[in-house]
DNA sequence: AGGATTGTGTAACGTGCGTTACGTAAATCT
DNA sequence: AGATTTACGTAACGCACGTTACACAATCCT
């Protein structure tokens, strides 16, 4: 909900005004680039100036084109999830049976986790390192919140008792916690899918 | 390995010298206090000025009683590591079978990630924060190496092949790393206890 | 060409953090 | 009592970070 957030200084497409001085670099490409250190190292983890040494830039050029950090971070994690909530829906409506959902929604977050050079889940990762009293905690955690939901609506339709539904879903956020850690500490893909494989009997 | 780094300014017992002015505030519950503020919030989520105001003092006695915060990090680090790599031992000891042997690791860690208020793991807390490149991610990856490394010896004890027991310590790695971050959101003992069983078929 | 608009580089500001200098207070030892 | 040892409180330092002022450069419109 609350879906009209806009970019702080860009539609999602990366058009340019076609008056001024052009920019001398990619703004698109060091959103990607940004999307990147923020799943991995987390919004804290990062620092405007690597970016920007990243980038190739200096600071004014990157709060012109980004707004600010925070901006930023929000803009790259809205694409983010919009581009993941579109692949568990699908994984989540795919499933006839409990167990086909909690495996094929764990397979596809080990897809998502081990793209990129397998740096794990911007929401999962920012959820893990923030404090409580972080008011980008309660947005992050909304987005988790909605993929439950998305499960538990799907386990009932699936006709499974409300309780064992909650249990399941549960067991399997556990598990997007842990797949999502050691997706970022550098495991590969291969041993991601054959420990769900184990984890889901 | 190189187990001979001594607290930085006292030995674990909190004996004090008995010249010189005493204490005004107890350095023993100012360490557990901290003990609990890095497993919750991790090395870099906790500020020296925090620390200070609760336990009532000012930042020169806090040098003055724990050395540095790194120094007292690393002390209740140790801490930590002596009592759950006890409790972590048994349950390794006391499995008869590869399956027992992953239950009742992760009911044990599901044990100490609920004590004091459900807090995680702080071993794995400050593993999932930390970046890379840092030089304390190095000493907390070998902590977890010698829980893997005990696990993997005593799977091959029981008989279970090389490749298998590298796949079942990795499986129970991934759980404890979502186990320990659910603590810390907040999942309580039951549910956690629940998901374990749900996790081991 | 000349003005308007947009981007760039240098350099700095404010804040929060870990840490410490320095003078003063409270205990023990001779 | 005086000297010595240890701890405390105030105040500040140095650094890294997010952010911005300001002057200059490059492009478009008329």
């Amino acid at each position: 909900m609350s879906a009209t957030q806009i970019s702080a200084t860009e539609e999602p497409t990366c058009q340019r005004p076609t008056r001024g001085r052009p920019r001398a670099f990619d703004a698109c490409a060091g959103r990607q680039l940004a999307a990147r250190r923020f799943a991995r190292d987390g919004f804290e983890g990062v620092c405007v100036a690597d970016l920007c040494a990243e980038m190739g830039i200096n600071p004014p050029s990157f709060y012109a084109a980004f707004g600010s950090k925070e901006a930023l971070f929000r803009d790259v994690l809205a694409e983010y999830v919009a581009m993941t909530s579109k692949a568990y829906a699908e994984a989540i409506e795919g499933a006839n049976t409990p167990r086909d959902l909690r495996h094929r929604v764990l397979r596809t977050a080990v897809g998502l986790f081990t793209r990129d050079g397998g740096v794990g889940c911007m929401v999962l990762a920012n959820l893990m390192q923030k404090g409580g009293g972080d008011p980008m905690v309660a947005y992050l955690q909304s987005i988790l919140d909605a993929l439950n939901d998305a499960m538990l609506t799907r386990l009932q339709a699936l006709g499974l008792p409300l309780p064992e539904a909650e249990a399941l879903v549960r067991t399997v956020a556990v598990a997007m916690l842990g797949l999502s850690a050691a997706a970022r500490s550098g495991m590969d893909r291969a041993a991601l899918d054959q420990v769900v494989d184990d984890l889901v009997p």
